[in-house]
RNA sequence: GCCUUUGUAGCUCAGUUGGUAGAGCAGAGGACUGAAAAUCCUCGUGUCGUUGGUUCGAUUCCGACCGAAGGCA
């Protein structure tokens, strides 16, 4: 029986977040098998079909047998948000939950994993290409203090808080303020203010030193391109990226490669440099959820960390 | 064996007309509201190869030694 679930409404639901390569997909497989829920993926490229290789997307034997949302839905051509993130997302668990079933949201996306159990509501802002273009001419051409200082003069919540510098935070600011009349910050507020209609457990997933992730990285990096990453990224480009896909790690990367600017070496090394950095920032972005508990791979062997894993689930989410 | 060049941060190198040193890259930490695998911020003490000498003081000048590269034999 679900703990709380008739009591306060809240809907129980088990995270297994944690950088690139630390074996976030098959803990939350198991953990699906084992207390009868279903997957519901965090992860911003592989919504995206056709990529499959460079995301390192669950293939079907490794789902086995265990339904998977939020994958594979959306053609690489086509952009996505948070915002639709959170909306989908969250119906998926409300189904899954309506079902009987438990949601087990997993991925490496820190911003839709918070989005989504903060319950924090997008208002309906849509974006303006053409004022952001001539926002982003605007910076450019006169610098992003002047922006910012624009910005300032209507939302200095906001601005204190943004560094020049960081042109896409301070014109995405300007552009909602001219489309709603009212500051982002306020709007950032209100998003926060609705409680969660989710009773979370955070497991999370990290190594105890450092270099060991490193390598996992690089020699995951190495497989994808013996399994063909190269072939699969050309294909790609003769269906169209759109904006979004286009910025994956092992992606974008061959770009330089194909216009003969580098050996496919330097792009291997690439990959791997991205994809370590970009597994330090996943890391910093999950450590300051305090409540999330670590598990480490490289201490406990696989059966011992998924026994641990199980025994925290049902510490914090099941009455007997 | 001799000559030349060279030895400074994990790597590539600056630099100090003698007052114990700084960039890029790598790395670390952090931020994060509609493109987030993106974007952005902060962080540089290291026996200046070893050892003698000159000097108030040497990483800097001189000698020897050790390592590296090249040249001559």
């Amino acid at each position: 029986m679900l703990k709380q679930q008739n009591i306060s409404g809240q809907i129980p639901v088990v995270a297994v977040v944690g950088p690139t390569a630390s074996g976030k997909t098959r803990l939350a497989v198991d953990l699906a098998r084992r207390f009868d829920g279903e997957v519901i993926s965090a992860d911003s490229m592989q919504i995206y079909r056709y990529m499959d290789i460079g995301t390192a997307k669950a293939s079907k034997e490794e789902q086995r047998g265990i339904p998977h949302h939020m994958l594979d839905f959306l053609d690489p051509g086509q952009p996505f948000s948070v915002a639709e993130y959170v909306e989908m997302a969250g119906n998926c668990a409300m189904e899954i939950a309506g079902r009987g079933k438990l949601p087990v949201v997993a991925g490496g996306t820190g911003l839709y994993v918070d989005s989504l159990l903060s319950n924090t509501v997008f208002y309906p802002i849509r974006t303006d290409p053409e004022l952001r273009l001539s926002l982003q001419r605007e910076g450019e051409m006169r610098g992003g203090e002047f922006l910012l200082a624009q910005l300032a003069q209507v939302d200095p919540e906001l601005a204190a808080k943004l560094h020049p510098n960081n042109l896409g935070r301070v014109i995405r600011a300007l552009e909602v303020y001219r489309l709603t009349g009212i500051p982002m910050s306020v709007h950032q507020r209100e998003a926060k203010a609705h409680p969660s209609p989710y009773r979370c457990c955070y497991i999370g997933l990290d190594f105890s030193d450092r270099q060991i992730l490193y390598q996992r990285v690089n020699l995951r990096v190495d497989q994808m391109l013996t399994d063909g990453l190269e072939e699969e990224v050309r294909s790609l480009t003769q269906r169209g990226f759109g904006a979004t896909a286009a910025q994956a790690i092992g992606y974008k990367e061959f770009f330089p490669y194909w216009e003969g600017k580098c050996t496919l070496a330097e792009t291997a090394e690439k990959i791997k440099l991205q994809s370590r950095r970009y597994a330090k920032r996943q890391l910093t972005w999950f450590r300051r959820r305090k409540e999330t508990h670590w598990l480490y791979p490289d201490l406990d062997d696989y059966p011992t960390l998924l026994e641990k894993a199980s025994a925290i689930v049902r510490e914090e989410l099941i009455v007997s």
